[in-house]
DNA sequence: GCCAAAATTCAAAGCGCTTTGAGTTTGCTA
DNA sequence: TAGCAAACTCAAAGCGCTTTGAATTTTGGC
């Protein structure tokens, strides 16, 4: 049924050779009888042996992801969002993904595998902890990578896409002190990931440079769950003197933060304010939410396919994009901010 | 560095053939050869390249998902949780996945052009819709396949795995009727979907062999999603009679209607009581909520981890699994189930 | 018109594995 | 001890593609 290149090369009375090298544009190759090829290609139907293409130039034409089933992070909905894009692009190469769900303490081990198996011809890195290890290792690996996040504490000397995790907390920050609330909340992701060190970070600088005290009660790391948002929120608010305004590092946590709030009786954006990061998840739309939540936005679907992009552009060695990519987010104001309550 | 076959078979003083024979298990091997195939394996490290194989056999040693992008189903928990048990058994068996994003109407192209590509040799089809013209297509596609639901309205003459969602539902029902409730509501999946229609089945057959009218004003369509069960309960607590309990398609549906049952000041088995369906998402515990959820449980990682197992046990040829399963979910008791409220 | 250079095209050699069909041993039976 | 089946092992032919190195055809300058 299927045509294979033998057969097509013997139809348009051409040798295996140019037809190959007219389909994957190789210049020595007569524009007329390219186009020839072209078109019979389109009336056959014919499509390439993936497998003959990989063992013939040796790359696998997949890319290795290690799914992390750590407690809270597997099958995380942001990992969903993400794993959309990343296929969103993918399919349009023909790349595969061999998928290794993996625990934590066993990841350099299945990233080691995975890389000598020759099954990928690139791996992804994410969920960064504060001086992995694993980045050094992906390194030695000699197989290419891209790493979503970032470490802190060492040179960041790899290839990665990050977003602006300190910039964003930093405005939201900013915001909120310039809108009159001096006891500001965060409730966090888990407090060994990158991405939750670095919010701190901006969270904390926008404090200093306005002569505002950092407490550490105002800070809890969470799963980035519903059930935990809502029990981070609520502790706050048990507090003496529980906080103005409260960051969450996703919409997740806001949705039980949110909870937390109503239970008690607030109303957001007056009693108390919250700002949320929005990884622009389909099922939790901010403008969704009952009063309409303030965001520092950046889609994760769109780093996904980026990545993969970027992952697929290496090995082809087509095109040419940036090593290092540091997002910006988006502040966009709604109705879950507004000036601090008078006391 | 990586050895192959060939290094392999000279190392030993023997050909290709009975390496190859060796390590595939072959009955025709001396079984002291075998053993000396073996832990030179051991020793070198020895893992065959995937290409070859795939070239030489013909199987492409993947399976193709198509990933719906269908609008609340794309990103869902439920896919991820699924995807890792998936996942999970694959990557025992070196098996890779082509992960197709895809609309909804664009679905039926996009297995046909998987199935053709030949860079799959099993397909995987989720969110089984009432009619699903979909199965036909996959029954005519000469290609492994297994459908995660079963169709309504047609012979489930194809390979599947469901849950009894009928049952789960039809259990749950009569509990809550042998408790006393009268005004029972469900706030079901889409509609659309098959586990929607014979969970709402199970519920009706319940209702009716108890002697209990079935009011359509007590069921709602929903995505599964929190905000949608928040929706959805909320205009149940509205209506003039309210019911005294609900069932939840999903846990995370329950998030909502618990939100809004505490909202409205209600005590969950006291006032009014809830029954969830558990995919047994580890992000979402029902014994976890506040009042912890009565649930029917069936957990979808397993279901995943079974299907992979089936897929590949065909492809192969190895084992003999049943074509059809049908699970048994369990009904837990838990605190959000009480006796109807006295009016 | 002739010839070197440029433009095309080709035959054939892999890539690393499985599998067919045939050869070589070994173990028994008669 | 010959003879034959059973038990092993092997050489070689693919699988369908890419790529090297060489062959052929065109082109353009003089």
């Amino acid at each position: 049924m299927n045509v294979n290149l033998k057969q097509l090369a013997e139809m348009l009375g051409l040798s295996q050779t140019t037809v190959s090298r007219a389909l994957n544009g190789y210049p020595e190759v007569n524009a007329e009888t390219r186009q020839r090829v072209l078109s019979a290609v389109r009336e056959t139907g014919y499509r390439p042996n993936r497998a003959a293409q990989r063992l013939a130039t040796g790359r696998a034409g997949s890319i290795g992801l290690v799914m992390p089933i750590a407690q809270g992070i597997d099958s995380d909905v942001h990992f969903g969002e993400f794993l959309a894009g990343l296929g969103e692009e993918s399919v349009r190469h023909d790349f595969h993904f061999v998928i290794n769900p993996s625990a934590p303490d066993d990841e350099e081990a299945t990233f080691k595998r995975l890389a000598a198996s020759g099954n990928v011809d690139a791996l992804f890195l994410a969920y960064v902890r504060a001086n992995d290890p694993r980045i050094a290792m992906l390194k030695s690996l000699s197989i290419p990578f891209v790493v979503h996040g970032r470490a802190v504490g060492q040179p960041a000397d790899y290839p990665f896409l990050d977003i602006d995790n300190t910039g964003a907390f930093y405005d939201a920050t900013r915001l909120l002190i310039q809108l009159g609330h001096r006891r500001i909340a965060l409730i966090n992701g888990p407090g060994n990931l990158t991405f939750s060190i670095r919010r701190l970070k901006g969270m904390r600088r926008a404090l200093e440079e306005n002569g505002l005290q950092f407490d550490e009660r105002l800070v809890q790391n969470s799963l980035m769950t519903d059930e935990y948002g809502h029990r981070a929120m609520q502790q706050f608010l048990e507090q003496g003197e529980p906080p103005t305004a409260v960051l969450c590092s996703s919409t997740v946590i806001a949705l039980g933060a949110v909870r937390a709030i109503h239970r008690a009786g607030l109303q957001m954006g007056e009693d108390i304010s919250l700002i949320a990061h929005d990884d622009v998840l389909p099922m939790l739309k901010p403008e969704n939410f009952s009063v309409p939540l303030t965001t520092t936005r950046s889609s994760l679907r769109a780093a996904g396919s980026r990545i993969a992009t970027r992952l697929i552009s290496r090995i082809l060695k087509t095109g040419d994009y940036p090593e290092q990519e540091l997002w910006r987010t988006e502040l966009i104001v709604r109705a879950s901010t507004g000036p601090a309550p008078k006391s």
